[in-house]
RNA sequence: GCCAGGGUAGCUCAGCGGUAGAGCAGCAUCUUCAUAAGGUGACGGUCGAGAGUCCGAUCCUCUCCCCUGGCACCA
């Protein structure tokens, strides 16, 4: 049976609607799916709505819609984006199902009571009116009022809350992350993570009163008068999209989590609070959690106050999905903050794609309309020894083949593509050096020997960019008649399938235009 | 304030003890198979500031300045 991959993205708040930030994960999330699967492995790719928090309510009741549809609506809009990007999620877990994932809340629930780790204790806080939302008193201004609602008074409200014991897993998890049982990518997240942990752990509310929670979420088991808070419930996510409480047998193929895609605001709640409700329940922990940076727009950070942020299906519109899954992939490092601009994207369009890829395709296709009435030639040496597979010189496609491979399993994404590219530009220079032109007068042989070299190179690019821009991949594989063979789940290190002489070449339409 | 990471060519970043590197942009030049694309070359940097260690420091130590993140029940 093949090995089994199982990812997760980050369930967005559906408060609004998804931005560029949400676009990265999506777009990471699904490349290493997607290498996965290429691998051979039987992979699964989830992400869904987080929609049981007060702030949908407060969201709906400010729109003047009912909750459930403006959950329903807005979740949409981030489903539709994945799509758009060309991201190929197995699940989209709604956290409003209460077929699939109220049980499923419930279940992690009733382990944890079972193990003795839910409790009853008084919450005591400062509580905003306006805002509907406890404070602490860092959280305001020096009247001691919270931003939004100034002049407020805010109260002192008690409430009985059931409580979490996390102190008890403290030194469990800093053995865990320590030994990267628990891998926390990149190491200064671990490292951050494990001297959060040398503090005492506070034990954590997991319920809200109805009346606070304004009877929307899941409702606690055996009390009727406290709904499961937010974090408890919206992180087990992750088990009751794959069958967690309703189905066993599905949940046991794929649990644990092989790694949760998540961005840096949120590590504590998947590096501590999750991985606790897991021990406390006695259930496998997710093997690993890649941290990624967030997106800066023109050098500052996006806000809706500040009016940047970017709406991602706007630019899948003018210039495609491929294009800014390229941008996304290959020109930030998925562990430091990048700078967004939509002038650096036209750069790197045209220097990468339209001048890069899509022209060293047409001037090869060019070769071989002119030369061998658009058909794959026969070469009068062994394919293996040919010196884009070979020569030191060059940055062949083999070494890209090796550093995509070492990519993934750093999660320096940007680096494995970064490699196809610098093979790319060597193939440029290939040519120029070896002047096909010249040589279609004086020795056909040896030209049918540097295009057949080419255009099997070109057949290994579709083959490695298939993860990361998949409609471009399929393109060059269509127009060599091989898509069938990308889509074979190929083992990719040790073997490849050469280009069959006499495959009638057609490319249609360029790949990129220059913007 | 404390802890961690960072400040290197116009831009994005690599290097981390031995006369500063890449890609992109700009400039020059060669070439024509190609999407006015491709190749080559030159230009371009007191490697955040100051002090110290060393024969020698971008790289080690100290001080300072600036940026980013974390410092819990906030998602």
């Amino acid at each position: 049976m093949a090995k089994k991959f199982y990812l997760t993205c980050a369930i967005p708040y559906v408060n609004a609607a998804p931005h560029i930030g949400h676009a990265l994960e999506f777009v990471q999330g699904d490349v290493i799916a997607r290498y996965h699967a290429l691998l051979g492995e039987e992979t699964r790719l989830l992400s869904g709505g987080d929609e049981n928090a007060l702030k949908n309510v407060q969201a709906a009741e400010k729109a003047g819609v009912p909750i459930q549809q403006f959950v329903d609506d807005n979740t949409q809009k981030f489903l539709d984006l994945t799509k758009a990007l060309g991201c190929r999620f197995d699940v989209w877990q709604k956290g409003s199902d209460q077929v699939h994932h109220f049980p499923a809340s419930q279940k992690l629930w009733k382990l944890c009571a079972k193990a003795g780790d839910i409790y009853q204790k008084s919450y005591e806080g400062l509580y905003c009116v306006g805002c509907e939302t406890f404070y602490e008193p860092s959280e305001l201004n020096e009247n001691g009022e919270c931003f939004e609602h100034p002049g407020k008074k805010l109260e002192n409200v008690s409430e009985n809350n059931y409580f979490f014991r996390l102190s008890k897993y403290q030194s469990q998890l800093v053995e865990l992350i320590t030994k990267d049982q628990l891998r926390v990518i990149p190491d200064t997240r671990k490292n951050e993570v494990l001297s959060f942990l040398k503090q005492p752990l506070q034990d954590i509310s997991i319920s809200r009163s109805n009346e606070r929670a304004k009877n929307w979420g899941v409702p606690v088991p055996g009390d009727d008068t406290q709904r499961i808070y937010v974090w408890f419930d919206a992180l087990n996510i992750y088990q009751s999209g794959i069958g967690f409480g309703w189905n066993e047998e599905m949940y046991k193929k794929w649990w644990p989590a092989d790694v949760h895609v998540i961005g840096k605001g949120i590590t504590r709640f998947h590096a501590v609070y999750w991985p606790a409700f897991l021990l406390s329940a006695g259930l496998p922990l997710p093997r690993a959690i890649f941290v990624h940076e967030y997106f800066t727009v023109n050098g500052q950070k996006m806000s809706k106050t500040l009016g940047n942020v970017i709406d991602p299906v706007k630019l899948i519109d003018t210039y495609g999905a491929d294009p800014l899954r390229y941008y996304f992939l290959a020109k930030f490092s998925p562990f430091s903050d990048g700078d967004f601009s939509e002038d650096e994207f036209k750069k790197v369009y045209n220097a990468d794609l339209a001048n890069g890829l899509g022209n060293l395709v047409s001037r090869t296709f060019g070769l071989a309309a002119q030369n061998f009435g658009g058909k794959i030639p026969a070469p009068d040496r062994d394919p293996d020894a040919h010196p884009l597979r070979t020569d030191p010189a060059i940055h062949t496609w083999k070494t890209a083949w090796k550093d995509i491979d070492a990519s993934f399993r750093s999660y320096e994404l940007n680096t494995g593509i970064g490699s196809v590219w610098k093979f790319l530009k060597d193939a440029d220079k290939y040519i120029n050096d070896q002047k096909p032109w010249e040589l279609s007068k004086k020795d056909p042989k040896a030209l049918a020997w540097v295009l057949y070299g080419l255009l099997d190179s070109i057949h290994q690019i579709a083959w490695q960019i298939y993860p990361y821009l998949p409609e471009t991949a399929l393109h060059i594989a269509r127009a060599m008649g091989s898509e069938k063979l990308l889509l074979k789940n190929p083992v990719v290190k040790d073997g490849w399938t050469n280009i069959a002489p006499g495959t009638k070449l057609t490319l249609g339409k360029p790949l990129f235009p220059r913007l």
